[in-house]
This record gives C-alpha cells, sequence and structure tokens, in this order.
DNA sequence: TTTTAACAAGACATAAAAGTAAACATTCAA
DNA sequence: TTGAATGTTTACTTTTATGTCTTGTTAAAA
C-alpha cells in the first residue's frame, strides 16, 4: 500500500496545469521543466490524464494543456484511479489465489472485509478533495486538508 | 496505492497461524498446503512477520509457528508496515524529485499534504483493528469492520 | 549418533512498473 | 507551402517487486 510514482508525478504535473493562467494552457517542454522530468515522461502522464478527459490539449505550434473542466469539478479520487488504480478492484482475489485455481479464502474471508474497509474509507476521504482543494498555498490547504480528518 | 501481494499473503499467512489450536504451531507445509503457495514463499512471508516479532517459531522437526503475542494484541497497522511499508515515508520527496536535486515542489507542496491527510487517516483506522478482530467468521469481522467505517 | 522433518538465509530468475527514446502527426506563422 | 514548435503513439531499456531455488541450521526421535 504505497503510493505509485505515477500518482505522484502525475497530480503534480495535473497541478502544474491548473494553476496555469495562460489561455494557451501550458507546454510540455514548461511541465518538464517545472517539475524536473523529462519531457517523454510527462507527456506519458499528460496522456493518462487527457484519456481520463481531465486535461484537454491542444496540438501545434502554441498547443498546451489546459484543464478539461473546472478545478472545483475534478475530485482527487477520480484523478487517483486513472493514475494510480484502484487499491482493491475486482480482480484482485483473482490475482491472489495461490496455485489453486480458486481463492481458499473464498468462503471465509476476512482479510477482503478489511480491504474493502480500507478502500472505503480512503476513498470516502478523496471524494471530498478537489483539484482546487490542493491549488491554495501549502498553509491553506493543509488547513482544508486537515479540517477532514479532525472530524 | 494498491495492495501489495506481500501484504495479502503475509496477512493470509498470519490469520492461519492464529487460528491455529496446536500448541505446536503450524509448519510451512502446512500454510504452505492451506492457502495454496509454495513453501519458499511462505517461508519468506513468515521471516518478515518473525523479524517483527509478531509470531516465533520453534526449528526441528515437530516444529512451527504460533503468534509471538496474543491476538488481541496485534495491531493490524504493525502487521502491514512491516509486510508492505508505509504509504507515505520519509524519504518519499528524496527519492520523488525528479531530475532536479531538490523536490521542486518543497516550498509549496500541497500534493505532500494530501498524502499526510491519507496516511493519517488509513492510520487511524488500522490502529483500531486487531488480529482478533479478523478471527471470527467473515460475517462477523464484516460487522466489527463496518461499525468502524459507519462512524 | 544418525536420520528426518522442520525453519533460516541469501542468491537467483521472472514479471511488472518506471522511465527513455524514436518516429509520427498537428497546427500556426512566415 | 514550408518549417518550426508542439502534442501523440509505440517500442524499448532500466529498475523494482515478486516469487523460486539452493544451501545451511536446528531439534526431536529412532
Amino acid at each position: 500500500m504505497k503510493i505509485s510514482s505515477q500518482e505522484e508525478y502525475g497530480l503534480r504535473v495535473l497541478l502544474r496545469i491548473a494553476s496555469c493562467k495562460d489561455a494557451e494552457g501550458i507546454s510540455i517542454p514548461q511541465l518538464s521543466e517545472a517539475e524536473g522530468l523529462s519531457s517523454h515522461y510527462v507527456a506519458k502522464l499528460t496522456r493518462s490524464l487527457r484519456l481520463a478527459d481531465i486535461i484537454k490539449s491542444t496540438p501545434g505550434s502554441k498547443g498546451g494543456y489546459l484543464l478539461a473542466r473546472s478545478a472545483s469539478d475534478i475530485i482527487i479520487r477520480d484523478v487517483l484511479a486513472e493514475l494510480g488504480g484502484v487499491m482493491f478492484d475486482k480482480g484482485f482475489c483473482g490475482r491472489h489465489n495461490g496455485i489453486a485455481n480458486l481463492c481458499t479464502n473464498s468462503v471465509n474471508c476476512s482479510v477482503r472485509s478489511l480491504w474493502r474497509v480500507v478502500q472505503v474509507t480512503v476513498d470516502r476521504l478523496l471524494s471530498k478533495i478537489t483539484l482546487e482543494d490542493l491549488l491554495s498555498s501549502e498553509k491553506d490547504s493543509l488547513h482544508v486538508l486537515n479540517s477532514l480528518v479532525e472530524v
């Protein structure tokens, strides 16, 4: 249960795009420079975000990336699901059944219940957070985020 | 942010050990058979758990594994930290700074705040759950676990 | 004391994720 | 219409996580 590189870098790139004031958007070279990532890698990340309809691109000279919708409509849960997948997805038990053909815990699987609870908890948290919440300065966003934890 | 194989299999093996009634404990071959994992792989998982003082072993013939302490004293957060590491650990930013030497977000890093909130939330949940909570049948443990979510 | 069944440890092979590179397509402007 | 700057796509390399294999150690019982 670790945060993947794609989640980290993808989210950073998305924040750069979101905070871009230019109507033409921000280009791959600019994102690459700002985050210290190779331009090819930035392209790979933006591709995921674009296919998920989180950002939009204009190719050609003077091209770049812009948010596909307003920051307050972009839910962080959706962004992370795109970048890093779901923690406990439908195929999980099928992929983790050892040598046997069926999950040996299929009847009495308390582990599965645990994952479900963790998943629900994280999902519930991330659903409350929008891209807009992350756009303020660290202090402010810390404040907003902490208020979610302190409930 | 996915559940790793070690977390899944390690927890299953731990549950088998915990539910073993035999005073001599349960052996690697038995665990291997029960979970459909190779005995070598089981050995690797039990090694982590043993080094973390979660289980104890008796080598030699008639050997096997037993819990190192009572199930109600084994916190699931500690078990998962051993098996899968911490979600957002101290070295995370250092490892994810791109080409630049320093995290380019060091001053104004709302992403870091986000990870912290997620980490705290999951930690808080997993700290409330003990191995004992997972030992009951699926229905029962679901009930116990769900009560934690429904707060 | 020897055999046997178990655990222990680290090296090795394989699979998946991360990151790079190269060839291509699109748009704007001169 | 040409070229420069941009995004797009696919294939490749490297790294990390996963799982296997080999060799060694321990302790009970014959």
